[in-house]
DNA sequence: CGACTAGTGTGCAACGATGTAAAGCCGTCG
DNA sequence: CGACGGCTTTACATCGTTGCACACTAGTCG
């Protein structure tokens, strides 16, 4: 049915090998001979076969990013980066969603579809230090986010503590002193809330202000649903704030949402920051004010990171950690800017490359 | 270096094809044999190879899915519930962004990467029905929208018109005479933009409202900052106006980022509705209607129809174009809930099935 | 003039799995 | 008792490519 290399090289008079050699650009061929090739394999529409391809040499040119939800906006749109950088370097990107279970991360490591692809960015959120050991892994992969340190594989994360920092400060530097924090996870000890939490505190006490715990807010999952629902246990319970620093954009819009509800004008009463800097930071009304963790840098990184590694062929390179900078964006909800103007930039967390060394398994 | 089949046939003391019997669940295998098959293959950590599996059996137990970008939340979405409803049959599901350019999508027809899969979802948005040759393919595929009609392959769409109709109408049953309509593609004949603004256009005519070519603001793409563009045009050429229609979401969240701007009570001044009931719809403030186009019901219909025809042998079954229920949503923004209500559902537009007979190529 | 190099092209043996067909080993039926 | 059919296992060829080694031609160098 399908035409092979056989097919090809009948029609142009030459052994299947020479064909190969026309397909995989081996420049020792015959500028009259090539064009023979070519044409036949355009009279007969010939492609590659991948499946014999890979089988023969070992790669399938495919990588996987494993991501919680792709309908959470972060990762849709780390998603959309990850595959253009991955695109313009040739490769295909393979996308698993864990719904953030234990079940299917453990299985992104481990099961059925791992060797379909020749390497893995990876994104846990349910797995945590506890699980090292599953990351000990002999295929190439990168770690994002903040769930697990130290596993033997390159890591791509951002500047969580320093950001969150950042962010409490701004919102103290415009005067507010009652700032609620959405989106803690109680008692944990690793993970985006642990350290955007300490960049809370340590905000706060940078700024002299005190720590009320009544102005911490709990939401499992960082939907908007979470968000808004913790907004509104916090109002209704009559907590007095000013601001709210919501640790991922979800959250924030989530709570926008309640604040709206309880008639609260933002930013006039309470001013609010999120966390993520997503596309749908802009068009809120008003507007919201963000950390952008250089997320675009991020997928850029890590696909490179990854590539480089898979390529590779000596000694295995030691495990490096990258942090890009993070930038926070001042716009309407935290009165930055007026209406219907641009957020601008107001300060720069810078990261860095870190290289570490890990015994390989 | 990887454990084989014949490793693993060693070690059990069988042949390399009954190891390959064993993991294929074939059934005619002694208990105590498949024990001990197993029990290798669990020693040593076994893993079968799929590129060679995928050469031998020609399959690859991948479809492509091919949009537009991700990091529009309608494609998003879309995208989770395709890998979900393709996880749960066994497949596993690879992505293509084509920016909505001619080129990429062409690729996507015809490129490198379409051999890597066994079939296609595809979301065309560039190419239309001067293509309808391109879309004469020989492997299985599913379109979805509304720009090509008529190509031999299944089709998923959505009841535009009526839906949009329903809207325009649920508008005017406000009270609302002045209806405006934010995201129409000019001189258009097909796809979303032209079936939806002859569905307001009927909408109009049914509730006996004039049609006023300045109520009609103009957006290529479909993005929050075109909607945001469109509306401001319109606001800012004293256009007087009581309700927007926006042919998506998105447009709807951009344009209700420029009432507000403006200063325009949303819905006391003007009533807003969207279409694709994105997730973030609830949660904007205040909370958008919009249309619900059955989104989740696309992608599964999707994904049955393409695997179905993946796995058909005999006779090409004749093609079938599907059409989901959709369903109009109340929220705040057009006044039909309190603030903190749920949407509650307004009408619904009822899809079907219809069987095409298309020659095949 | 023989040895070498660079340029072209080819044959063969894998890569790791599965489809086909067929070989044993029973028990049973006529 | 021989044929038959159900169960269990196996041998072998094969899927479509590419890596390796080598053959052959010319030109070049010492």
């Amino acid at each position: 049915m399908a035409v092979t290399m056989h097919d090809v090289a009948q029609r142009a008079g030459v052994s299947i090998k020479t064909v190969s050699n026309v397909v995989n650009g081996y420049p020792y061929i015959r500028a009259e001979t090539r064009q023979r090739v070519q044409s036949a394999i355009e009279d007969l529409g010939y492609r590659v076969n991948m499946s014999a391809r890979n089988l023969r040499t070992r790669r399938t040119g495919l990588i996987t990013l494993a991501v919680p939800e792709l309908s959470l906006p972060y990762f849709a749109e780390l998603a959309d980066s990850v595959i253009s950088a991955a695109d313009a370097a040739g490769w295909t990107v393979l996308i698993e969603q864990t719904s953030a279970s234990r079940e299917r991360e453990t299985e992104v490591l481990s099961g059925r579809r791992r060797h379909l692809t020749d390497g893995l960015i990876f994104s846990p959120l349910a797995l945590g230090p506890d699980d090292l050991g599953l990351f000990t892994v002999d295929f190439p992969m990168v770690i994002l986010g903040e769930r697990v340190f130290g596993a033997p594989a390159d890591h791509v994360t951002m500047n969580n503590v320093a950001a969150a920092k950042a962010a409490t400060l701004h919102l103290a530097s415009l005067g507010r002193r009652r700032i609620a924090l959405i989106g803690a996870h109680e008692g944990e000890q690793v993970g985006s809330a642990a350290l955007r939490t300490t960049g809370y505190l340590e905000g706060l006490a940078e700024a002299g202000l005190p720590h009320d715990p009544a102005l911490v807010g709990e939401a499992g999952l960082w939907h908007r649903s979470t968000g808004a629902e913790a907004m509104r246990r916090m109002l209704d319970d009559g907590t007095e704030i000013d601001a709210v620093f919501a640790l991922n954009d979800a959250l924030a819009l989530g709570a926008l949402h309640a604040l709206h509800a309880h008639g609260i004008d933002v930013p006039g009463q309470v001013a609010l920051i999120g966390f993520d800097d997503v596309d749908d930071a802009k068009y809120s009304v008003p507007a919201l004010s963000s950390v952008d963790p250089g997320r675009d840098q991020i997928a850029r990184t890590a696909v490179e990171l990854l590539l480089e590694r898979i390529g590779a062929t000596g000694d295995p390179a030691p495990f490096r950690r990258v942090v890009p900078d993070s930038r926070i964006v001042g716009r309407e909800s935290t009165g930055d800017v007026a209406q219907g103007q641009e957020g601008r930039l107001v300060s720069v967390q810078e990261g860095g490359i870190e290289t570490v060394e890990v015994a390989s398994g």
